[in-house]
DNA sequence: AGCACGCCGACT
DNA sequence: GTCGGCGTGCTC
């Protein structure tokens, strides 16, 4: 009797074996329903074999194989296999998350039928007499028109276009004017055809185009507007024409909408899909059959879309690689761009990784030679400069309220002239600070090591790192007095700061608070589009992805602090974040100008970037790095650990250590609290390992997590992090 | 992760 | 005398 091997969704760093009379070599990379425990579950088939290592009379037998889609390929098996041994997570978890959730449920899937449908007019429609419907029937007029213009249209389109579509289009059913037909994917490729390419457009492009059909690592340093996007889109049309799949990684789901509507314009018949998190049930499982069945040739995703399954791959693209978001921070903590990278290696395919300010890690990749460098230098878009960067310095200008008088200037001029401008500070909030002047106190989160933001519309108090909130108190609970305020500023503060500066400007405040509401980002963005909004103020959101044609003035406040963090990684972040900040001004054909208030005017960040020169400040950082023995020059790995207990945290970190063989070629050092000791009311601390041999470290975190395992764990709960971006 | 088993404190 | 607390251990 056959016995498979099944990765299940549970904890545990093993398969579980199961009699399957039916099983063959075909089934492996199939969903199995198996008897777990005291329910039945679904799973993976990894194995198919005819032993097992676990005793016969232990083995259940599986009660069905799935055959409703394909099975999963080797290929991709073998990717998460690999990223199960290198993250040290365990494999059915590992495989079970890559399924979308429709396909991890116990029943078989249900398909609508993979073949969208589209309504189209029938012959008797086309030459309807339509003039009978009133013309206060603006849906069905409407309706018509587009169908007359488009020839068909999608019942998720019509829905979008209005919630009486549908009912509208059953109308013309009924009157045999319109047939819902099913489309099938275009079999030839229709390409618009895009701007004219400059040298290092073309260059770029001919030199990936040459070794298209093996592994490569390309770092595209493009500047902001330099055009990488229209590299991604000549070598995607080069793909097509092979009939093979492209893989377009984006940090965040606010950027996919964005290239999706680039993408969908470039190659409108083209089959494309988009994979992130915020997709529903059925959305997600029909993109993932598509690009499994090689249908969808363009995949557009976040992180977990690297873990889609693609047939005919032929190309991964990383844009904004050097980005945070790639990396999960829970569960199995990947990093997406890396994962991509061994998944380009392993289908021996080019992966390309964009950005205008890449990690340290891929740009000292790519000086080294294990990447290639390709460089876009100037900026694409017909007689668009760089943006002229100033410092204002704080110690010396005059500041009102946080706003410095330069700045305060150059925003009335650029009321005057009609243009936008933006004011970015990375806090959302009122005050970062609440402080009582008498006994100095500071209102703090209990559940974490942070202090509270003071949301002063809300009359509230919130934690940003749990979510806790609280009243505004109306005394100190120390002291008593009633001499507290906020201190610091937040962008609620500056937004109410301009609103008396600038009593007649629309201004407008993007963060996280007030795109909560639904829509609320895609409006706003229409208003900063269509010019209602004079002066934006936000956080990071605005740094990324949107080009305002309108915008020629950005103001950067409160950005210092990052300077001199204890992280080895803040410098790197923060010059990426400014210039991807300055990248908002001056598009077009619209003069940018960007103003940064700080006491430290000569710091080596703000001339690298006056200069936009990314290349002297990341060769500053990585002599830096050198010298201290940091990444890239260095490989880590973080046992984290927590506790309700700090001490039952570092206890057991004090035992991991110990376990260890000292060695000279990986370095074990001290359980430390972790930057944010405790967190939404865990204790929380870790113990860092590291290497310059990337080698040596995977053999030493293989052999001691074997050990790891065996620890006892007294409330504590831990991960290994490999390659961790935040301590 | 679930879900059992199992051994010690306050209650109808 | 039980109900139930969550510590420990197993799931093919």
């Amino acid at each position: 009797m056959p016995i498979i091997r099944v990765a299940l969704d549970v904890p545990v760093a093993t398969l579980f074996d199961y009699f399957a009379s039916d099983a063959t070599a075909q089934d492996v990379g199939a969903r199995v329903q198996v008897p777990f425990g005291r329910k039945l579950m679904t799973g993976v088939i990894m194995e198919v074999s005819a032993s097992s290592s676990v005793s016969l009379d232990k083995l259940k037998s599986a009660t069905h194989i799935f055959h409703d889609v394909p099975p999963l390929p080797t290929a991709l098996l073998d990717l998460l296999k690999f990223c199960s041994n290198y993250y040290h997570h365990p494999l059915g978890e590992v495989v079970m998350n890559a399924l979308p959730g429709r396909l991890r449920s116990i029943k078989p899937l249900v398909q609508k039928s993979t073949t969208t449908l589209q309504f189209r007019f029938t012959d008797a429609g086309r030459t309807a007499d339509t003039s009978s419907i009133p013309a206060r029937n603006i849906v069905q007029n409407r309706l018509l028109a587009r169908l007359r213009d488009s020839g068909a249209i999608s019942r998720e389109e019509a829905k979008q276009f209005s919630p009486h579509a549908p009912k509208a289009l059953q109308k013309f059913v009924t009157l045999g004017w319109v047939k819902e037909v099913p489309v099938y994917p275009a079999s030839f490729t229709k390409t618009v055809s895009g701007p004219t390419l400059n040298i290092e457009q073309e260059n770029a492009i001919t030199a990936i185009a040459a070794e298209i059909g093996e592994f490569n690592a390309w770092l595209l340093h493009g500047i902001t507007g330099s055009g990488k996007t229209e590299v991604y889109l000549q070598l995607i049309t080069l793909l097509l024409l092979q009939g093979r799949q492209t893989l377009v990684l984006v940090p965040e789901i606010n950027l996919t909408p964005q290239l999706e509507a680039v993408f969908r314009a470039r190659f409108p018949t083209t089959l494309l899909v988009c994979l992130h998190s915020k997709l529903n049930a059925s959305e997600r499982v029909n993109g993932w059959l598509q690009a499994q069945q090689g249908e969808a040739k363009i995949i557009l995703g976040t992180r977990l879309a690297v873990f889609a399954p693609l047939p005919r791959l032929g190309l991964i693209i990383v844009d904004e690689e050097q980005d945070g978001s790639f990396k999960q921070q829970d569960g199995l903590r990947y990093s997406a761009r890396d994962v991509a990278i061994f998944r380009a290696k392993q289908a021996n395919v080019p992966v390309i990784l964009g950005s205008a300010t890449p990690s340290l890690e891929s740009y000292y990749n790519a000086i080294n030679g294990r990447y290639r460098m390709l460089r876009l230098t100037s900026r694409a878009v017909k007689n668009a400069v760089l943006p002229t960067i100033h410092c204002v310095d704080t110690r010396i200008a005059k500041n009102s309220d946080g706003l410095s008088k330069p700045l305060v200037m150059a925003l009335k001029k650029c009321l005057a002239r009609n243009q936008q401008s933006l004011i970015f500070l990375n806090r959302r909030g009122y005050a970062p600070v609440l402080l009582c002047k008498s006994c100095s106190w500071t209102a703090t989160c209990h559940r974490c090591t942070s202090r509270l933001v003071v949301h002063l519309r809300e009359k509230q108090l919130r934690c940003h790192h749990c979510g806790h909130q609280e009243h505004f108190p109306s005394a100190c609970p120390m002291c008593g007095d009633q001499d507290i305020a906020p201190f610091g500023h937040g962008t609620q503060r500056v937004e109410a700061t301009l609103t008396e500066c600038f009593p007649n400007a629309r201004i407008l405040r993007i963060d996280r608070d007030s795109t909560r509401l639904k829509d609320g980002w895609q409006r706003m963005l229409k208003d900063i589009y269509e010019r209602r909004v004079d002066i934006l103020v936000g956080t990071q959101i605005l740094a990324k992805g949107h080009d305002f044609p309108n915008l020629s003035l950005v103001g950067i406040l409160n950005s210092d602090a990052s300077l001199f963090s204890t992280d080895f990684r803040a410098a790197e972040r923060l010059f990426a974040q400014l210039m991807q900040v300055a990248g908002r001004a001056g598009r077009s054909d619209i003069a940018g100008e960007v103003l940064i208030q700080t006491e430290f005017p000569n710091h080596p960040l703000y001339h690298a970037l006056r200069r936009h020169d990314y290349d002297t400040l990341a060769q500053m950082l990585l002599t830096e790095r050198k010298m201290a023995g940091f990444p890239p020059f260095v490989y880590q790995a973080l046992l984290r650990a927590e506790a309700p207990q700090i001490s039952d945290a570092l206890d057991f970190l004090a035992n991991a250590a110990a376990m260890t063989e000292s060695s000279r070629e990986v370095e074990v050092f001290d359980p430390v609290p972790a930057q944010m000791a405790r967190l939404k009311g865990l204790e929380r601390a870790h113990l860092l390992v590291q290497s310059s041999s990337r080698k040596r470290l995977r053999e030493f975190l293989a052999a001691w997590h074997i050990k790891l395992v065996t620890l006892p764990v007294r409330k504590v709960r831990w991960t290994l992090d490999v390659d961790p971006q935040e301590f």
